[in-house]
Order: C-alpha cells, then structure tokens, then sequence
RNA sequence: GUCUCAGUAGCUCAGUAGGAUAGAGCAACAGUUUCCUAAACUGUAGGUCGGAGGUUCGAAUCCUCUCUGGGACGCCA
C-alpha cells in the first residue's frame, strides 16, 4: 500500500463526513489534487462543484470546512480561493514513506493488479534480411520495458519476437540474389549485401515490372517447400539472426519465444477453413477476403489471387496458436502507428469468428523514426543502423569516462552501460506516439533530461552510502529531522507506485522514465544544498534518505531495460 | 478523397477523466567546486498553448469548424 494513499483517504473521508451526504469519500478521493505550488501544501480540495449544491461562494464553503478537519495526519490546513489545502505531518509521513522504501526496496511499488495474467506481448519483430534499424529499436524498447512494468504490476509478461522470416520479400529476395548475387560477397557480409540487393531489386523494378512478377513467383515456390528456395531462406534467416542476437545482447533483451512468421506456415489452412466454416469467407477480384463494410472497415485480405497468404492470415493463425497455448488474458502488439488498420481489421475477423477474448488483444501503436521529416524507408536504402549508433554512442560514453573519472575500474562495462542506457532512454522518455526525428546529437547528449543524467544521479548517491558506510538492511526505529529541505525528495519517492501504476495503465514506459527525471532532479538539488556526510545528528536519517532514492533510481531504470552502475 | 495521429518557449518535449501564477531540458547569457563525482546546481531571458467560435464559475485540456504537417487506405509487412 502506498503510503500517500493513507493521507489521501484520511483527507477524503474527513471531507465527506463534513458535506451533508452530497459526496462520498471516493468521490472526494477522485477530485484531489496535488497543488503544483509547494505553497499551496500537499493536498488541495477544490469546492467549485460544492458551490452549486449549496448555492454559497467557494471560498466561504472552503472556508467552513477547512475549520472542521483536522487529523495528527495534518499540521495545518488552509483556506486559498476556492480551495482547502492541507499540509501533511512531515515527521510521520516522512517516517512511513521511509520505512517502506527501505524495508521493500526493489518490491517497492509492486501490485497484484494483473493477478497472475498471462499477457503476451509482441515486439522488436525485425525482417529478416534487412538490417535492424532504429525503427525496430523503438518496439523492442518499449516491449521490453511494458515486459518489466507488466511483471511489476502482477501480469506474467511472454516476449514474443515475431521475426519477419516470411512473405513476398524473400521472393523478390531470391530473385534479385539468383540475379545479381554471389555467395562469397553475402557470406563476408550478410545483412548489408542483402540489404544492397533489395534495395537493387526496387530500383531495378521501376523500369522492369515483370521483377515484380518474378519475386511473387519465387515467394509461391517457398510456400509450396522449393527445395532451392528453401535453402536459400534458412541461409538468409540464419545469418540474420546472428546480427540480431548481438544486439539483443547489448540490450540485455531476451524473448519467450521466437516463432516468426514462418512458424505459422502450417497452421494457416486451418485458419482459412475456420474462417470459411463461419461463412466469412467472400471472394473479390480472384482474392479471397473478410467483409468487414459493416464497421466501416475495408475488408481484410485473407488469401491472394495466386492462392498465396497474407499478413493479415498468418496474425490470424498467430493469435489463434497464443490464445490456445498461451492462454492469454492481454495479448499486446507493439508495432508502429502506421498499422493501426491492419490491427482492427485483425480483431474485427477474430470478433466475427465468435471469439470473446479479440477484445483483449491490443494494439499498442507508437510513432515513427523519422529521417528528414519522412519516414525511412527500407526499399530505398534509406536506414540507420542501430548496431553503429550503439557503438558510437558507447564511445562516446568511453571518452567522457576517460575525461571525468580516469580510474574507474570497470570502464567498459560502464561504458556499455550508460552508452546503451543513452540510447534506450531517448527513445523512451517520450510519449510512445510522437514521432522522433532521428538526431544523433540528441541521442548522444549525456547532459539534462537524459539516461546518463539519471545513472550519474545514481552513481552520486551510490558514492555517498559508500563514504558513509550505511548498511542497507539496516532501517532506522526514529528519523529526529524537520525534514525541510528533505521534504520534496520524500515525496518524489512516495509517488513511484502511481507512476508504475499509470505506466501500466497507458502501456506508456514514459511514465517511468519521467518519474525518474523527477526524482533525479529533486535529488540533485537536495544534493547541492545539503552537505549530507556532514557530522549532525540528521546524518542517518539523511542517509536512509540517500538509500531510498538509490533504490527507487535503479529500480525505475530496471522498469525502463537500463542498467545502473555504482559508479561512473 | 476517406480515416487517423499530431501542432505548447528559438529547438526537443511535459502538462489532457476541466481547476490556483502553463512547466522542464537543450541552445543563449550570468554565476556556483580549499567541501559528499560540475555527466551536477543557481539565476536571467524566452509563450496571443496553430487559428476562430462554443460549453463552463473556470479550457492547453471537452465540442464544432478551419489551417498546417505526418501516416494509413485489397493482392507488401
């Protein structure tokens, strides 16, 4: 239970007894507000809505109550405009807050909202055969992260990597490989000679269209088990799959499943008959398709009019294939904004085909990388590495190292640390559906609203529990502190589980990642002001403090994928 | 054309189940280290919240219209 909660309901139900029967306390409870000046206390009432009912000024009914509450939870409750603010008893609440932290430590902030739920989440999903570009970080970002938030609040999170290993690209792959490839260039350098042979495919495709032909033909001799086509797809894919497990490695992200696309092969006819038992199955123009005008939707293309299948059948066959193994109570899909259709196309078929849990599968959109104001794009060549990007910005991590603190010990691996940490931190701080343009200057900018910012906060603090030799098991009985200048990073504290709480509730790592902007930065002024390691009877008390925030930083930094070191 | 997402300080963004004087970071300028890591902190400056109506005691937040930009819109994924 989160300490503030206690001061809340006190305050609410303290209101309610006071308004004649017209609020309850969970009414009450709904409309306090922090007031954003600290000197308008902890907790404000705002009686605008009471004026009505009783037909007086705001002010004068703030007024009256404001003399009727009182509670050893309040030291002091006030009248401003149309407001009863009250000030909260620092000493215990300070007290409480404190006790919690240190005695749960990383639980802190912990529910069991989820109940034991199985929630799985599809994400990072990279093609095969394409570079993983900075556009599939931001999936496998905010996958992870929703993962980590989502076990925090009771779910039992299933990371579902759902590799692009299938489709009409391996046709025009194939093509263009039995065309222009050779086998020495690609096995020296897989991805970017693949990369460079699709993007020659398109080029070549404007002034030659039958290519286009030719890659359909090649995907259809792959669906139907080619033994050349095969070959060369296991090859594609294998190589593939070693560039993405190091960068997987770096970004310390690890799935509970694989099964791409391909995975589904088999399992589509099944679909295909299921839709058509159900009498969904229409046919248009030699394709095969779902009606689905009703909702105003354009309809959903099931089959192609070679007989080849979709995108769209093999979600089908997946959402299918979890339901009955996985037996999710959420299943998430965390793919970009610009798939927004072919998601409620997917759940309107499951609806139609008489499933009740389509409406537990979410689509969870996020906005694109952007490169000059456009989307990249893959076909022209368009992209950025993600695998350059985190060298660079892990050197660049290295160079500050070297700069500020020469005699670290374990230089690369905070190097990786807070380089990583960089990166994966710009791409979350921000609300999911804003686009981001790419700029390698902002992502490696360690100053100011950063990941680096939060980790050297936690590096400072870590340093003075080092100096002050505070043993972290240990919870003191009594803080003797006034807890003045304390008082704003007790309370910052205090908010993490609202802020896990309301990440969960919006699928949004944001949420998190500004919380502990928020936290950081209080600390970081409480840090100038106060000579913490100083001889006075408040330095335990101050350490304790210094504890808690420690705990809380690198617990909302796990919550976000991060790592953070002891020092930097 | 239809649908959809967005427009807040020079730049990047918070703030939206309506609430008090719209907040941060970057960039600019001026400071802070004999003292716990200056990847920090303090201060100055910077705003008709795209525009116009409307609802309300109260609107950046809700409704309508409008302008601008991104994206999606059947045989790609």
């Amino acid at each position: 239970m989160n300490p503030m909660i206690n001061f809340k309901k006190e305050f609410a139900q303290l209101l309610s007894a006071q308004v004649d029967g017209q609020l309850t306390a969970e009414q009450i409870e709904i409309v306090l507000e922090k007031p954003k000046q600290p000197e308008h206390g902890d907790l404000a009432f705002p009686c605008f809505s009471l004026a009505k009912i009783f037909r007086q000024a705001p002010q004068k009914i703030a007024a009256e109550l404001s003399e009727k509450i009182s509670s050893p939870l309040f030291e002091k409750v006030e009248v401003a405009g149309g407001y009863v603010n009250v000030f909260f008893n620092k000493e215990t609440a300070a007290l409480d807050i404190l006790k919690q932290v240190l005695s749960e430590q990383g639980e802190f902030g912990r529910s069991d909202a989820g109940t034991g739920g199985v929630m799985t989440i599809d994400m990072s999903s990279p093609n095969i055969a394409k570079p993983f570009s900075m556009g599939h970080l931001r999936s496998t970002v905010i996958g992870n992260s929703i993962a980590l938030i989502a076990e925090k609040s009771g779910f039992k999170p299933f990371k579902i990597n759902h590799l692009g290993d299938w489709g009409t690209q391996f046709g025009k792959l194939i093509t263009a490989y039995k065309l222009w490839g050779s086998e020495e260039k690609v096995s020296q350098n897989p991805i970017k000679e693949l990369l460079s042979l699709y993007v020659k495919f398109h080029e070549e495709a404007i002034n030659n269209p039958s290519l286009e032909d030719d890659g359909r033909l090649w995907f259809k001799k792959l669906e139907n088990g080619n033994e050349e086509a095969m070959e060369l797809w296991t090859w594609f894919r294998d190589e593939s799959l070693k560039e993405f497990t190091r960068i997987y490695d770096l970004l310390g992200i690890e799935f509970d499943s694989s099964a791409g696309e391909a995975f589904y092969n088999d399992k589509m006819d099944r679909v295909i008959d299921l839709i058509e038992e159900k009498g969904l199955l229409v046919e248009s123009d030699d394709a095969k398709v779902v009606d689905l005008s009703d909702l105003e939707l354009p309809p959903c293309l099931i089959k192609k009019s070679d007989g080849a299948t979709l995108y769209a059948t093999r979600d089908l066959a997946a959402a299918l294939y979890r339901k009955e193994n996985y037996n999710f109570v959420q299943s998430l899909y965390v793919v970009g904004n610009e798939q927004s259709l072919h998601f409620k196309q997917l759940i309107a078929v499951l609806d139609k085909m008489g499933y009740e849990w389509a409406n537990t599968m979410k689509h969870i959109p996020f906005g694109m990388m952007l490169k000059d104001g456009k989307k990249m794009s893959t076909r022209k060549g368009k992209v950025i590495l993600l695998e350059e990007v985190l060298a660079e910005s892990i050197a660049m991590s290295a160079k500050n190292i070297q700069e500020k603190n020469p005699n670290l010990t374990n230089k690369d691996d905070v190097a990786r640390m807070v380089g990583v940490g960089a990166v994966v931190f710009h791409d979350l701080k921000n609300y999911r559906l804003n686009d981001i343009e790419f700029s390698l200057e902002d992502m490696l900018r360690f100053e100011g609203e950063t990941g680096p910012y939060i980790q050297y906060t936690y590096a400072r603090a870590c340093s003075i529990l080092r100096k002050g030799n505070w043993d972290k098991s240990e919870i003191p009985a009594e803080f003797p502190l006034s807890w003045t200048e304390e008082w704003k990073v007790i309370t910052a504290l205090a908010e993490f589980p609202e802020a896990v709480k309301r990440a969960m509730d919006k699928y949004d790592p944001s949420q998190i990642a500004k919380y502990v902007i928020d936290l950081s930065r209080e600390f970081n002024k409480y840090y100038a002001e106060v000579k913490i390691l100083e001889p006075s009877e408040k330095k335990p008390a101050r350490l304790a403090l210094v504890s808690a925030v420690t705990m809380v930083v690198k617990e909302g930094l796990r919550l976000l994928g991060m790592e953070a070191p002891e020092e930097m």
